[in-house]
DNA sequence: TTGCATTTACGAATTCTTTCGTAGATTTGA
DNA sequence: TCAAATCTACGAAAGAATTCGTAAATGCAA
């Protein structure tokens, strides 16, 4: 049901890139030391599980993510809440805000964010 | 390095505590189908890792967590930031916020936090 | 056409994590 | 004192997740 961890780097392509191969999704990982088959195996995987729909009228499938995007992402942010933060979201976008790695851009999104939440 | 999932659960008590027999995590973790000598082997490896310090005077060892709050916290915020919102902070945020188990409260606190971080 | 490159399928090995049984030591209290 | 309870150590099994080798099919290009 949860994907895995290395199911969800696959996913992230597929959401990104709506259609690939398993080249596609090879080239887009671009991970040192993991081969292709590996990345194939892992996707035939993803299929049983009904993770991925694929196309297999050619001799390249090409595979379609199968699952929401927005609730898979909320799933893995609950978890972390829950297991990471002790079940106190504030702290957990605290952190986010703090680590330096957010841009302004990104504080005013979220500043607009949180007004509308308020107007609402 | 990295903790694993059961690994983090312990550390959680660990740090709320500050200082657990085994028998103390494993009654505040209070899993149906887990045994004592699976928590206790756990905090076992824990140790081997260097994940906990453990005071060994008394029969009941004592452990605590010797691995950093914060910087575990962020090693998993920002792997998930990667792996699961693509490298987006404010996404993660805003859907954070935006699932329903943020009270008024918690919001409050992340505008004064944001109003912080502006006048810095 | 034919052989080279690409792809799939699949089994199996490997590694990581979790689980627990059992044995032996220590403590406690009746 | 000594039996019951509690604890640690440790090996090993079970279960997940990841990895890849190899064989067979397919398509492409010379």
């Amino acid at each position: 049901m949860k994907p895995t961890e290395s199911e969800m780097e696959i996913l992230q392509v597929l959401w990104n890139k709506g259609q690939c191969s398993v080249r596609e999704v090879f080239e887009a990982l671009n991970k040192k030391d993991v081969g292709y088959t590996t990345i194939l195996k892992l996707m035939q995987i993803m299929h049983e599980k009904e993770m991925v729909t694929r196309d297999t009228s050619s001799k390249t499938h090409i595979y379609t993510a199968n699952i929401n995007k927005e609730k898979t992402q909320n799933q893995f942010l609950n978890k972390m809440i829950d297991t990471v933060y002790n079940g106190s979201t504030s702290r957990l976008v605290m952190q986010a805000l703090g680590n330096h790695k957010t841009s302004k851009e990104e504080i005013d999104l979220i500043k607009d964010y949180l007004n509308q939440l308020e107007t609402k």
